[in-house]
RNA sequence: GCCGGGAUGGCGAAAUCGGUAGACGCAGCGGACUCAAAAUCCGCCGGUGGUGACACUGUGAGGGUUCAAGUCCCUCUCCCGGCACCA
């Protein structure tokens, strides 16, 4: 053995060990339960990032756990490649984005090898495969015959510079990004997946995730937002409106009906332009909505804005017209893309009608009367469930009461009924840009859109394609776009737009379980690896990702692929990975960041930052906070450093230790040291080790021996709940308290051998799942067998933690006052006279009675004087 | 704006069911070893007062429930994630 720890060499040991011997390569196995450990692959943006090697030391951690714990483990990876950052560098370095794609993987994968992570590569994916997206565009044919996918008009980004639709991400505060022209909303023709069809189900099923975490199970419901309400019809006519039909709103408080003072809808909405088509100044406040980028979270943040249309609809229940207005905050993408406005009840139309003087009216009477003057100046909407008041035959009734008699009495008059609404909008897929899987679809003059025939697939991406960032690519190839009608032979244009890349990432979980079938999209050997028994990924997931692949799995399902409903058994989100930031002000005004790696913090006396320099310069730069690694901040940390300058083992353990999983991870340079002084422990304790001496485990241990051996049966029990509650930054805290407990623990009686060869074999068991090389070396090294990968997880010894006598504390009035020690078979009653009985209370006490004990066994006893 | 989460020493954090707040580690301070440094080892380490035993105080702010609150309830502040074309 070393007698220095050398984690480089240690680990490329380990590796090859494990690489020759086939350990990670995974098959279907019926005799042991299978365990499918699934990381969200990763976005082969050039290297690993601190975020990446978090998710997959986590990741790790469970699967070589689950191994211990004698399971068939699955750990696979591959590569969500498509994406615009290969555009991106594409347009600025002029290399293609197929090859910067290939180069990116191929450097990661190497960076995620010297990790040390138990990975069966050869199921290894990229998404960019036309051996993977083919099966893609098969699938979106079937779903397109089943109607899960069809094409209408959406609102997209619109660069008019660029003559190019933008990411949200593109536009910056209104405007594209490069060429800096404002932004427009333009709707265009795309095809949508028909996830409203599942929205029911997939509210349902969350109540069938009990191993989700209760946050994103609640994100994802606020998400559907399924509510129940009333569709109510505002009927319009001729002399009004110039055409006679209905508005259709969707309302969850019919209750305030009575209440409403005007109708509000989208700039889109068929009635806005009816009435812009003779009013040029509301055709010009329409031309002015549509100004700006499609993202919901800036349109809810903009200012409320409206104009009345000068149209009239009719109350369906009063008959009174109501004014039409066009507003700003009503979004065309939810319900009717219309609403009833009810000032007196409704924050938003309060605010609306404030502003524009439209009269309040009330319907519903407070229950604290602080509402009931309808003449005092309103100070605000109320909002609550009340009783109706100024609302005719209605009045008196509360909430449902009310509801059900409106609503009955619009279905009587056929203007109305209640219904279900979601905020769930069904998934619009189509990208017009070039690195993605190509929508299969062919468009014929004569026959329409056509699906592309099995045949025919793969409809492949071509790689020889210059990106300029204007435009879009495909449409400019006539070898691609030009084809043959499938159905009828003649001339026609291949669609050229691609797909969203969250439709590659809403499968890929299947696919590693069939990944070498060229015949079929999935096979029977995803009926055994299927679902997912542990995923693991960001938090910032929660709702999209899981969702569209929750979607998928149903819809794959309905078309008899695959018998599974939820991909997901147990998810784990983990957080992010922040840091500080530094920078300086340009003159301009623009801050210019720079990377931790290249500053010296300086600190005071007491450990805290006061200031800090640059290395290259001296000079200050300003301290600007913790945030997300970002390139944007340049805040991030290269792993690949950390890894070369102390190992894996190191980066992981210290990454492991230094926050709980789902819980954000602020980067220190300092901690890491704590990590590798550890590990460097570990390895010299094996050191001094010693050979088994072969003696039994002698039956009765001296005081000195069975302290520290409880000690180590106390970490490990601990340590094994952790593990159950996913909370592994105390595991690694157990594996270093039972260090201390080693070597503190006295080696000159006899059974100390014993003692400490059965502590050490439990601390490297510990540590196998989190520092899995230093565990293999001196597993076998120390003599404990040949591969720690299988060997049995450890369990905490009854015998080991069994005492006669422990202490109680002992509280006056709720303040710890002192310690009792007593048989741990005491009863209450005994408890009660020894604490009474103890000099510590008899001192605080003061000579009072008691006026109450309190014992909670095995704790404390609580004397309330 | 809407939805979700978070806040505990100088720092990362721990506290299993409402029961000793700050385990474990980092940084810092003091000491040992060394010609010296690094490494290593030992000790101290929330605040205030006290030589000390100890007392008081302390988990973002304010209120409440309880024998007992970091933990439960109400109100508020700040920070972070998501908001459908970043992945």
């Amino acid at each position: 053995m070393q007698d220095k720890y050398q984690p480089a060499a240690v680990e490329a040991a380990a590796q090859q060990y494990w690489e020759s011997a086939l350990a990670f390569r995974a098959a279907e196995d019926s005799a042991r339960p299978k365990y499918y450990c699934l990381s969200m692959f990763p976005y082969p943006s050039g290297r690993l990032h601190m975020g990446h090697v978090r998710n997959y030391t986590i990741a790790d951690a469970l699967a070589r756990y689950h191994r211990m714990r004698g399971c068939n483990v699955l750990q696979p990876m591959g590569w969500d490649a498509f994406g615009m950052p290969a555009e991106n560098a594409a347009i600025q370095h002029g290399v293609a984005p197929a090859k910067w794609t290939y180069a990116n993987i191929g450097y990661m994968k190497d960076q995620l090898k010297r990790l040390g992570f138990a990975i069966d590569w050869s199921r290894e994916i990229a998404t960019c495969r036309p051996e993977y997206y083919r099966w893609e565009q098969w699938l979106f044919t079937r779903l397109y015959e089943k109607g899960l996918i069809y094409k209408k008009l959406g609102a997209v980004n619109w660069d008019p510079v660029d003559e190019t639709v933008l990411a949200n991400e593109q536009v910056i505060d209104g405007c594209g990004w490069r060429s800096g022209a404002p932004v427009e909303k333009r709707e265009i023709p795309m095809y949508y997946m028909r996830i409203t069809a599942y929205a029911d189900e997939l509210l349902a099923a969350l109540d069938d995730l009990p191993d989700w975490p209760e946050q994103v199970k609640l994100m994802q419901k606020n998400w559907i937002g399924r509510s129940e309400g009333v569709e109510v019809h505002f009927p319009y006519e001729m002399a009004t409106v110039g055409m006679a039909g209905v508005l259709k709103v969707f309302t969850t408080r019919a209750d305030t009906l009575m209440g409403a003072t005007y109708v509000a809808v989208a700039a889109e909405h068929v009635l806005a332009a009816r009435a812009a088509a003779n009013d040029p100044a509301l055709a010009a406040f329409i031309a002015a909505c549509r100004q700006g980028g499609v993202a919901e979270a800036d349109l809810a943040a903009q200012e409320k804005q409206g104009m009345d249309t000068g149209l009239r609809v009719v109350h369906p229940l009063t008959g009174e017209y109501l004014p039409v207005w066009v507003a700003n905050y009503v979004l065309m993408g939810y319900g009717e893309g219309a609403v009833m406005a009810v000032p007196a009840h409704d924050e938003r139309d309060f605010d609306f009608a404030r502003k524009y003087g439209l009269p309040v009216r009330m319907a519903v009477r407070s229950t604290c009367g602080a509402y009931d003057d309808v003449s005092a100046p309103w100070i605000g909407a109320y909002a609550e469930h009340g009783r109706l008041t100024n609302s005719g035959k209605y009045d008196g009734l509360d909430f449902q009461g009310a509801v059900d008699a409106i609503a009955a009495d619009l279905a009587a008059k056929g203007l109305g009924q209640k219904r279900v609404q979601f905020r769930l909008r069904d998934w619009g897929i189509s990208r017009q840009r070039y690195w993605g899987c190509p929508i299969p679809m062919i468009h014929c003059a004569d026959c329409g859109d056509v699906p592309v025939p099995d045949a025919q697939l793969p409809v492949v991406l071509p790689e020889d394609v210059q990106i300029t960032g204007r435009g879009s690519p495909l449409a400019k190839m006539p070898s691609f776009h030009e084809c043959a009608c499938p159905r009828c032979g003649k001339p026609a244009r291949r669609e050229t737009d691609t797909m969203d890349t969250f439709v590659e990432s809403s499968w890929y979980f299947l696919r590693y379980a069939s990944r070498d079938n060229p015949d079929a999209m999935v096979d029977a050997r995803a009926d055994y690896w299927t679902p997912v028994d542990q995923y693991v990924g960001g938090i910032e997931h929660a709702i999209l990702h899981l969702l569209y692949s929750r979607f998928f799995t149903r819809a794959m399902r309905d078309c008899g692929l695959i018998g599974l409903s939820e991909p997901f058994t147990r998810l784990l989100t983990q957080g992010m990975v922040v840091a500080s930031s530094y920078y300086r002000m340009d003159e301009d005004g623009g801050k210019r960041w720079f990377n931790p790696a290249d500053v010296d913090v300086v600190i005071d006396g007491r450990g805290r930052p006061i200031s800090a320099t640059l290395k290259t310069d001296g000079l200050p730069v300003t301290i600007g906070g913790i945030e997300k690694m970002s390139k944007s901040r340049n805040n991030g940390i290269d792993p690949q450093t950390l890894i070369d300058q102390y190992g894996a083992d190191t980066a992981r353990f210290f990454i492991i230790f230094a926050a709980p999983p789902d819980q954000q991870l602020e980067w220190s340079d300092s901690g890491i040291e704590g990590a590798s002084r550890f590990l460097r422990r570990v390895w010299a304790f094996a050191h001094g080790l010693g050979e088994n001496d072969g003696l039994p485990f002698p039956a009765a241990l001296p005081k000195t021996l069975a302290d520290p051996r409880r000690e180590i049966h106390l970490r490990l029990r601990q340590a094994n709940h952790d593990f159950g509650k996913r909370q592994f930054n105390t595991v690694a805290s157990a594996a270093m308290k039972i260090l201390n407990a080693l070597e503190k623990t006295a080696r000159d009686e006899a059974g100390a051998n014993a003692v400490v060869r059965e502590g050490f074999s439990i601390l490297l068991r510990l540590l196998s799942p989190i520092a899995p090389h230093i565990a293999h070396a001196l597993w076998r090294e120390c003599g404990y067998g040949d591969d720690i990968l299988d060997a049995p997880w450890p369990e905490p010894s009854a015998d080991a933690l069994a005492q006669d006598e422990i202490e109680l504390m002992l509280q006056i009035n709720g303040k710890l006052r002192g310690n009792i020690r007593i048989a741990a078979a005491a009863s209450k009653a005994d408890i009660e006279t020894a604490a009474l009985a103890s000099g510590a209370a008899r001192k605080s006490m003061d000579g009072k009675p008691a006026r109450k004990v309190v014992i909670v066994p095995g704790r404390l006893v609580n004397i309330v004087v």
